[in-house]
DNA sequence: TTGAAAGCGTTACCAC
DNA sequence: GTGGTAACGCTTTCAA
């Protein structure tokens, strides 16, 4: 026979006290009168008492649940950095509620939805967040933190792209290849999405430090999938003078790459090598060499940074580079024809 | 300049109208002047108005989101459910927030929350969801659907477990198998679950139907994680009798499985068999047989039921039982000594 | 068709 | 230390 949730009204009828006190006994902010206190929780108790959070919110003018933006929640990379968020928002009691954005749509909806439910601090994974809406959060107080993702004077957990399309680079170089290719996103996306772009100038400049230069048709992008990477690698092996290895911009699509070289009769690491970025679950038990995004690392950092924030409003914002370290498995080894 | 989010009261002074006609425009129930309703549309253009989610729910009794509470978010099969899930429900135009759960603490905190909250309609996967809650929510109008759990007269899709099993231990057997052993969960775990037992339940039916039985000692279940799943396949192979192929609880534990037998020297599929149990994106990729959960489709299946508890609350509770199919794969063959 | 008034459940601000 | 009272922003009566 499920009744009505109690009212803080009710409490208090029932304890004999005023709605204001059972508030304060209940928010422990001043104090109350033991026996008081005593009556005000046993009626809590006796109603199953638990306050309404929209109530509660309206008049406060904040939520209490913590949010977090994350784009493609069901992609590995996703999967991993909301591992680490997770993980590393357990220290706050605050519940962590998860918005997907799949269209771009979403995330402006979600924006809006969040902007005005003032949450007790926001994570946003991966998008890019404009002015309006930083500014309209810095104006409610509501403590932010952007993972894989900047804004000027926000919070941020970033990984250092460049370094880690840097050392695929040297990896490949040092094997003894010349052409390496390059798949990965569409560079100017809805969402705002960067990475690929950045993965792609750090295998540029580390090819140019070593003194050999990205050829522009062995660099692909398009929809981030699996099979569309495929097919990339498919047209650079029969194109004029295929790439002896290939970087991608994430596991996904070096998944992708391996599927094509397969398909094409070659062997991955001997024929075709490949690298993929992220190091993902995955990447370990298919063999495939990576370039350790710290997906989990990064989620944990970020949710810390948004406690502390949390606690100690007043603390200034700080961005943390992670370093993006090469993971050597067996997707990459020499070119074939390795004339000296 | 951020400034604070525009009332419902700044629109109508601006528009010249009162907040309930504001209201009347913005929610189109009833029907209001023309121009009147041109004024109300440009004033809150021009101010961005958007209503308050807190004060909106808090007069009607309802939030607009839908919810979805589901644990370990970041692990293979609540992946793939969640990617249904978010498929599915893309035609309500309801946002979606997800609660993970990790702790069962975490479950009632949730359930506490959104009792009080009146989502706009609830999946909850595979936890245990007790008599009171669910009454809590039937008695507050919230749409609810179970995904991998049931309760009686709730909507829920479920995955024929048994019937999954059983067509593993057909498989096993057909290929010669005799001694099979199964790897799972602990069957009485504070978050309810229960798909673990149900499979046990099904490889022993199965294998009784076929004239063997489940040796009690092949028996190993424990926290669910790969590693812990490796140290019981470990044990399996040192025992006196050990099998000569594994069922495993999920594909998590499968691949413990066969890191297990690599580790021992053996081969996956030639000297140990290994099933897998809901073909998580991964198993493909290892070349895993596994039982297909079709997560994805009983996440679209659950969200469209929610979606259509939401449209048409009058429709009664329905049961969705998938179909679990084999999908085979290197990871099974014939076992050694096969001698006839 | 429109507006005035009331109220959702809570907390903040005063008095006492 | 405690209790009125008001107010958060919205929607729902009810009259006009």
């Amino acid at each position: 026979m499920p009744r009505k949730p109690a009212t803080i009204t009710e409490v208090a009828a029932l304890a004999g006290v005023s709605a204001p006190t059972v508030s304060r006994v209940l928010n422990g902010n001043t104090s109350v009168r033991a026996d008081l206190r005593e009556r005000v929780l046993s009626a809590a108790e006796g109603l199953d008492y638990r306050p309404s959070p929209m109530a509660r919110g309206l008049r406060t003018g904040r939520s209490s649940t913590v949010a977090c933006i994350v784009p493609f929640v069901s992609n590995p990379s996703a999967v991993d950095h909301v591992r680490g968020i997770v993980e590393g928002v357990r220290g706050v009691d605050t519940p962590l509620s998860l918005y997907d954005v799949e269209r771009p749509g979403d995330l402006v909806a979600h924006l809006d939805h969040l902007d005005r439910m003032r949450p007790a601090g926001l994570i946003v994974v991966a998008l890019h967040v404009g002015s309006e809406a930083v500014d309209g959060f810095a104006a409610a107080n509501v403590p932010l933190v952007l993972l894989d993702t900047t804004h000027p004077g926000v919070s941020s957990v970033v990984l250092d792209e460049h370094g880690g399309a840097d050392r695929a680079a040297r990896h490949l170089v040092e094997l003894g290849h010349r052409r390496v290719a390059f798949i990965g996103d569409d560079e100017d996306n809805e969402f705002g999405f960067t990475s690929s772009r950045e993965r792609r100038i750090g295998l540029e400049r580390g090819l140019r430090e070593l003194g050999l230069q990205l050829d522009p048709s062995h660099v692909r992008t398009g929809p981030h999938s699996r099979a569309v990477a495929a097919a990339h690698t498919t047209e650079l092996l029969l194109a004029e003078n295929p790439p002896t290895a290939v970087l991608a911009a994430s596991d996904t699509q070096a998944l992708g790459a391996m599927d094509a070289i397969r398909s094409a009769g070659l062997t991955v690491g001997a024929d075709v090598s490949v690298i993929g970025f992220d190091d993902a679950a995955i990447a370990a038990d298919v063999g495939l060499t990576t370039i350790d995004g710290q997906l989990v690392a990064a989620g944990q950092k970020a949710a810390r940074l948004l406690a502390r924030l949390m606690t100690d409003p007043a603390s200034d914002a700080t961005t943390v580079v992670l370093d993006a370290r090469l993971r050597v498995r067996s997707s990459t080894g020499p070119p074939p024809h390795d004339d000296p």
